[in-house]
DNA sequence: CTGTTAGCGCATTCAT
DNA sequence: ATGAATGCGCTAACAG
């Protein structure tokens, strides 16, 4: 038995002390180290029987690899690294969206063995941390949800020669995974058009993100196809933001009678801003939102919306992660379809 | 200059080829490699031209340390694995339970400059592949959301030497984060019997967990103390599962006038069979969950449930690791307080 | 205050 | 098929 080895108090100090390395089973196995690290990476050019006694070694001391050690000499970690450009607190609030990325990403990482690190970085002092975190070698890969059009991480990263996976920012030298946002827009307006909405309005996302930028387009270039005049908020994604926009809106056109949202999220506060101004959806007023999580669903009335694929999102991320780490190729976007779907509320 | 390692295709092998080592930024510096260490860590001892030099150094070559080798001496790595013993499915689904934790726990290690490490563990592999990665010393700590009785992966774990912090397994030798599920829930049962309710169900949670123990313990503590009969179904904290277990009640039970169901998912699913039965909430059925999620607002009606602070959990969890890494004393058990919140269910 | 030296634990040549 | 030797990049004693 080895020595405990502990602090003054009787507390353990260190997280590791007597863990059994490499030297020593194969000391207690009576061959040499070489043949350890063949075993246990197995490899199939080791004799039957000292394999047996390798592995038996092993298993009595309990020995695992360490992580270091070998990173340190195969410059790999199985590990790879989700980046969400947002606080913690927004990250994991209320919005299903990164869970349901993360999810994704989970899965698929789950399915090939690999580990996954998330990390974000709503701070500067984080987006540095996660910098040196990557560049540090701690992980194969970095894989970006939701970027901001300013974000200089993924590029710094892909400077510094760590693969990369994007999601909302194309054209850069990454692979980038994205959803036809003006796609399902179009659909969303051609549906309120369809029923009769003459004055459509929209409470826009963030524009210095792909995907607020996109869904306003889809929305101009519907309406502009129509014929019709644009009405525009603008919203951060948050269901506040969505009920001031709405508010602005009917102030700014109180005739208005439909309005697109360029999320769930908003949507639901631009629901309650119409509550307050006494407008019965849909009868006075048709609401489309975006994305189509959960809470779409407990809306009330229940949300008409455009569904994205999230989850997918990050299986897709996921995929083109390790494909890249196994020095295939992969497309250089990949767009996921949107899909209209039909509630109460418009 | 290092040759590149590249692959037949051109195609990169291995994330990282030209990083500067130390070396090569005190050789460029003109000093040692114990010196640029120093400055590295932001040792005093250095004089201030020679530190000057070499942060030039560093800055030209953008050095960054490397973890793995770093790590492999100082055995630390400055990250912490938070283990979700859930499948990535369950863990961010519709249940804002485990996001909330991370969030916590994110929020707290991030302002410590400690990383965060997510692993799920809803798979017998999964689970190894955990353990592999904690025991190898990937990370400095592990702690663990909403354990099950029968995972043995804290002991084991704490067997092998890994500081260890709990939540939903006291007893264990390691300190355990937790809430007062029985003061809780007997607020609530003591709130319904305080509106004359009379034949008053409950919608169990899973009976392997300590969470869905001791709720159903309040549940008939409040209920013997009142002197009135228990009437039980269980679930398994999802939606559906609360739908079929109400159900399942109404059969027993056609004349209850209450239940207490023990989440708000579960909760929800309730209402949907009560919905579905033709009684009204609360007017013939009262009913209360438990967490405070943000589905409990959009509820119809808004539920009536007990409040517990699960990103504190979270926040509770990580400083209580952070210590244990300080080697400072941590309390065994930390219980935070649960609250009714009363809204129009009940 | 600085440089020299010696490993950390492992995978991987190269001999045998 | 196996073992001996080497070095990954870094920190920490130890001298000076």
């Amino acid at each position: 038995m080895r020595r405990a080895v502990a602090g003054p108090g009787g507390t353990v100090r260190g997280p590791r002390q007597g863990r059994p390395t490499l030297e020593e089973v194969a000391e207690r196995a009576g061959v040499s180290r070489a043949t350890v690290s063949r075993v246990v990476n197995g490899q199939t050019t080791v004799a039957e029987e000292l394999r047996e006694a390798v592995e038996a070694a092993a298993a009595e001391l309990g020995y695992v690899p360490h992580a270091a050690a070998r990173s340190l000499v195969t410059h790999r970690t199985d590990s790879v690294a989700l980046i969400l450009p947002e606080s913690p607190n927004r990250v994991f609030s209320d919005d299903q969206f990164f869970p349901s990325v993360i999810r994704g990403v989970a899965s698929e990482l789950d399915a090939a063995g690999k580990l996954l690190v998330l990390l974000t970085t709503g701070s500067a002092e984080a987006r540095l941390r996660a910098e040196r975190y990557a560049v540090g070698g701690h992980v194969d890969g970095v894989m970006f949800a939701s970027l901001h059009d300013a974000d200089l991480l993924p590029e710094l990263m892909l400077r510094r020669g760590v693969p990369v996976v994007c999601n909302g920012l194309p054209h850069l030298a990454a692979p980038c995974i994205d959803v036809d946002h003006i796609g399902g827009v179009r659909a969303a307006i051609e549906h309120l058009i369809a029923q009769g909405r003459t004055r459509i309005a929209t409470v826009a996302g963030p524009q210095d993100m792909v995907a607020g930028r996109e869904r306003l387009d889809g929305y101009r270039q519907a309406l502009a196809a129509a014929d019709r005049r644009a009405i525009v908020a603008v919203g951060d994604f948050t269901a506040e933001s969505g009920q001031a926009a709405m508010r602005q809106l009917l102030a700014d056109e109180p005739g208005l009678d439909a309005v697109f949202v360029a999320s769930d999220l908003m949507a639901h506060g631009a629901l309650q801003a119409l509550r307050e101004a006494g407008r019965r959806v849909p009868e006075d007023v048709a609401v489309i939102g975006f994305d189509d999580i959960a809470l779409a669903l407990f809306c009330d009335p229940p949300l008409t919306t455009v569904r994205q694929p999230i989850a997918q999102i990050g299986r897709s991320m996921a995929r083109a992660m390790l494909r890249l780490l196994e020095g295939q190729e992969v497309e250089p976007l990949k767009v996921l379809p949107t899909e209209l779907v039909i509630r109460e509320s418009a």
